[in-house]
DNA sequence: GTACAAGTTAGAGTATGCTCTAAATCAAGA
DNA sequence: TCTTGATTTAGAGCATACTCTAACTTGTAC
């Protein structure tokens, strides 16, 4: 089964647009082209496109996307190192998700704060010592 | 106590640039200067500072968090507004929080077929529907 | 064959969020 | 007083990640 740009886009939420752009800064590599050179993208290219979208969900910039990206082509001689690249983003997603555990309970003292209709304005009187209104 | 801008940026981690920057464009209100005009942080401003970089912390633009200091500006009578606010943002986290484990399955599953050394440039022929390589 | 939709490229433009520079002012110590 | 370092402003510059435009080619329907 091979897709055009457009139904490339459809299935991965990408815009045609983005979809170029990522092939022309090393994500996407050796997409196939028909005799009028068009763009045809594979199954695998689809899974592979879904997989940059987790990584950029994770905050991964994409230059460091296309390392992997490169790392992949370089087939299996670059397992230890795709590993390794994954452990270490591993231990940045735990990270943030432990943030963003903190910043949902300073959300929910300060919903609390203003549910409670105290004095949400005067920050130094605060019995908590948690960031300003 | 007052902090000055250097202070105030050992303090909150944000760079001297950066507390001016967000000053400039709304996000931190009316800053006390002394008498030959240079800012003189309250604690109170640290901790709005530090709340807002928690805020950045979960992806909010800075556009939103502007909006966030001026209701914050309008006293008691914003309170219901803030309190909407910050629940949608809660929301927000809470989806941000899952996509994030979603994606720690996916670099699990990813690490675990370089673990196995199987063929993990082959994606058409994954046992698994998830993204390519 | 003639529209018309969809594809191609190179390259320009935009949005966000800083980050730095220049020129001036100010405060404190030798 | 002179120097050094910190501050001030306006505004320029930069990095990231798109997003769009222009000019052209291709494929399909009528």
């Amino acid at each position: 089964m091979s897709y055009s740009i457009q139904q490339a886009s459809e299935q991965t939420g990408l815009s045609v647009h983005t979809l170029r752009y990522y092939e022309k800064i090393g994500l996407i590599l050796d997409v196939a082209r028909n005799a009028a050179g068009r763009r045809q993208y594979s199954d695998a290219d689809l899974q592979w496109i879904r997989f940059l979208k987790q990584l950029k969900a994770t905050g991964m910039p994409l230059v460091q996307m296309k390392t992997f990206a490169e790392l992949r082509r370089g087939g299996h001689a670059t397992h230890a190192a795709r590993r390794g690249l994954l452990a270490a983003h591993r231990t940045a997603v735990e990270a943030q998700i432990s943030a963003l555990h903190d910043c949902l309970d300073l959300i929910d003292y300060k919903i609390n704060k203003h549910l409670q209709g105290e004095n949400a304005d005067d920050n130094t009187t605060s019995n908590r010592n948690v960031a300003g209104e």
